[in-house]
DNA sequence: GTCTATATACAGATAGAC
DNA sequence: GTCTATCTGTATATAGAC
């Protein structure tokens, strides 16, 4: 009975938080439920008791981990620095992006995106879709108050928001030996920035 | 004695092959050494008689991956038609990217990088820091002609590759449902290198 | 060197006591 | 509802025949 919620809450959610701990760490094969229930201290049965199966407890933890998938909050209130304003949410998505959680979510959204395309489709709209929706928003109100010359939004913020990972971004990603350095970041966030403005300035 | 030459390559070969082929499918946890040996048409000990483990087997199938992810060429030799020349660059990276092939090998490496740190800095070198040298090349050599006015010939190269992606590369990591259409795509391109070449242009 | 058969460990899932 | 104990399949890896 999975859906009797008289069962300890408690219980319940020590199992989703150790779960999806793990699987975000590990992955899904190399995840057991023998050490999900070890780590959340609780029985093996009491997993299967709250969760059912295996599937069930990987899409419930994976699915939370998509929920809490915080928004950054773009202020679009005082658009008269524009520099000021890419910069500051190309430093904060970067910062983000390269979380230790943001990126475990993502890697194992997309190796499992065969397997479980609807928790990655899930992952997709909380994550890249929503921001990016969010950012094309910007653009518009940028362009609207003919700060930039942006004819589709949409375009723009996807072209700003991948342009942003940057090198940085891909080693984290793969793990490299050499990492960049805050400098060189900060440095290629200004570059990019500065294309991006250029790019679409309303005095070509 | 794995170091023996004196085995039967053709088996290697097999092996090898079918070990490729399902570690970049399913994932390293998710592949048994069992599966493996079926699919090469093999017994199982000779599996290990030739690769050890199944460690060594994953390192030699992904590694044979790397060294076979082969490079764009960039013809760099007439570069008056700079907006030609991204424009078939953007595409012809695009088209790699989501190939089913480079992007098997993309994910696992990405997910197991924590696991097998060298075989993601291999696939990196390999990969994504080898093509955008030769991209960075490029700017550099439009910057030299005044064709564009590049500063920095690296961070240009990782912007465009990045920018490049757009949506459609993260719709297709993701596998979502719903996927861009050619026209979508081939606007986006045509938009992204607008958008480069204004942002390098050199009458400002 | 390659095969079949087997040892050993651990996985997901269930039964039954309390 | 939660626990301990167990069933059953399958994994990695090895032994021994040819």
């Amino acid at each position: 009975m999975v859906r009797n919620r008289s069962k300890n809450p408690e219980k319940r959610k020590q199992i989703l938080d150790a779960a999806t701990r793990l699987f975000t760490d590990q992955g899904y094969a190399a995840t057991s439920m023998d050490h999900i229930a070890k780590k959340a201290d609780v029985s093996k049965q009491t997993v299967y008791s709250h969760f059912g199966n295996k599937d069930e407890l990987f899409m419930a933890a994976i699915e939370q981990k998509c929920d809490s998938y915080h928004m950054l909050d773009i202020s679009m209130d005082d658009l008269s620095d524009p520099k000021g304003i890419l910069l500051t949410l190309a430093q904060r998505f970067l910062t983000m992006l390269i979380s230790k959680e943001a990126l475990a979510v993502h890697k194992i959204c997309a190796f499992e995106s065969k397997s479980y395309p609807n928790i990655a489709e899930l992952f997709f709209k909380a994550g890249p879709e929503r921001l990016s929706g969010k950012v094309a928003q910007l653009m518009s109100k940028f362009n609207e108050q003919k700060i930039l010359k942006i004819d589709n939004p949409k375009f723009a913020a996807w072209q700003f928001l991948n342009m942003v990972k940057g090198e940085n971004f891909v080693r984290v990603e793969f793990n490299t030996d050499k990492q960049l350095t805050e400098e060189e970041v900060e440095q290629y966030l200004e570059a990019s920035v500065d294309l991006f403005l250029r790019g679409y300035a309303w005095q070509g």
